[in-house]
DNA sequence: TCCATCAGTGAACATGTGTACACAGTACAA
DNA sequence: TTGTACTGTGTACACATGTTCACTGATGGA
């Protein structure tokens, strides 16, 4: 009998590595079929298990059903995006534009993980309750994490906690937005992905100037 | 046998109004089964007939299909967000604190329109591309109205066309997260609701704040 | 070597689905 | 008053769905 296949190394095919591997193409065919027009929701455990490469009753060996799979998915999202921000903030930070090349940076990263985002940027509003939830408790998580993060920015230090947290929800909304547009346009399409680029950037600035006016107009 | 009707009036049921009547109850059906945690492209015809109270065939004899219900839906929501606008423009105008008032106004007006903002809310990122398409043809004209509406501010008039644009899209998804923020809020919760509306209200005039410093920025 | 474990199979089920059809009752124009 | 147009009904069909079950065959520990 055969036990070689075509994979890269020698395959050490461990029976877990195995499962993993189904597994992760379950994600995967949710994934791929989310990226048409459809929506998490709309998705049968049927088709995903057929694209998945295998049995519907197959798909219950991994999750209990679309739900599980669902939270699944968020959570591997996020860990992708928990992941550029580590590696955003042990970088060199430029002071001179940051902003502009933060914005790229993570737009950047979004279009590299397209399916991902395009994932959680639909099932944020419409998914499952369960999913919903998940993945809004992560966003403010996400939403405290930069909050910290622009603490430290002389510009903003002045700022109470609950104004420093309005504006970095702003923030957040505003690269939601972006999100948003970039995964609806053409990905081939590099003028318009600049152009979305460009006007979040100029947001992002936005908002910030008016940040550095806030509290003096309060006080 | 039919049941009775407790209307108005008599009912002068002209055999069109009666049409209507079940149209709309095919549009509400939908709107109500929406507003739980459903996504409209996970909706089945059937089901929509069936709280409609009618059978699923005649459904056709008002829609073609699904989509076309997701379509007259489009319609319907925005004919209902123009009017507020209309609305809006002939009122007085407190220049005091007219933003604060104008989000406060905006805010009430989608917690009475509930069902709708919602199904737009969910619809405008998750939906069939046909609905989605819709809805977002819709925004895009709705910022360019309010572009429109802001170029007269004073403080405002010194942004060019681009900028102006690109600060009223900030507005609008500012306003958009914080109907999404309302939609998921227990709606008899009054303190969450008006803690939202306070902060997208600080959101707004911060926006307003770093866009009259935007141009001396510039040149 | 042997054998328990377990990822994946294939068939079966009850139910839900979109759509088509002939039909029924009635508003309304003639 | 009569006839027609038309909204809504009931039934039927072919197919998709979630979930279950007994099964198979390879893996990997003994």
């Amino acid at each position: 009998m055969r036990r070689r296949k075509p994979d890269a190394t020698f395959d050490a095919i461990t029976r877990d590595e195995r499962k993993q591997r189904t597994r992760r193409g379950l994600m995967d065919a949710a994934l791929q079929l989310l990226a048409g027009e459809r929506s998490f929701s709309s998705l049968s455990l049927r088709e995903v298990a057929k694209v998945g490469g295998v049995v519907p009753a197959a798909f219950y060996r991994h999750f209990s059903g679309m739900d599980d799979l669902g939270l699944a998915l968020v959570d591997d999202a996020f860990h992708t995006l928990h992941d550029l921000m580590r590696e955003a903030r042990t970088a060199p930070l430029p002071s001179s534009n940051l902003i502009a090349n933060s914005v790229e940076t993570f737009l950047h990263y979004v279009q590299a993980h397209r399916l991902q985002f395009l994932f959680l940027a639909k099932e944020r509003v419409s998914g499952s309750s369960v999913v919903r939830l998940a993945i809004r408790k992560e966003v403010r998580l996400w939403v405290s994490e930069l909050a910290a993060d622009l603490a430290v920015i002389p510009r903003l230090k002045r700022l109470s906690a609950e104004d420093l947290r309005m504006v970095t929800a702003l923030v957040v909304q505003c690269v939601m937005g972006a999100t948003e547009l970039m995964l609806d346009a053409d990905p081939e399409d590099e003028e318009a992905l600049a152009q979305i680029q460009r006007q979040a950037g100029k947001q992002i600035m936005l908002i910030f100037l008016g940040a550095s006016q806030w509290k003096s107009r309060k006080a």
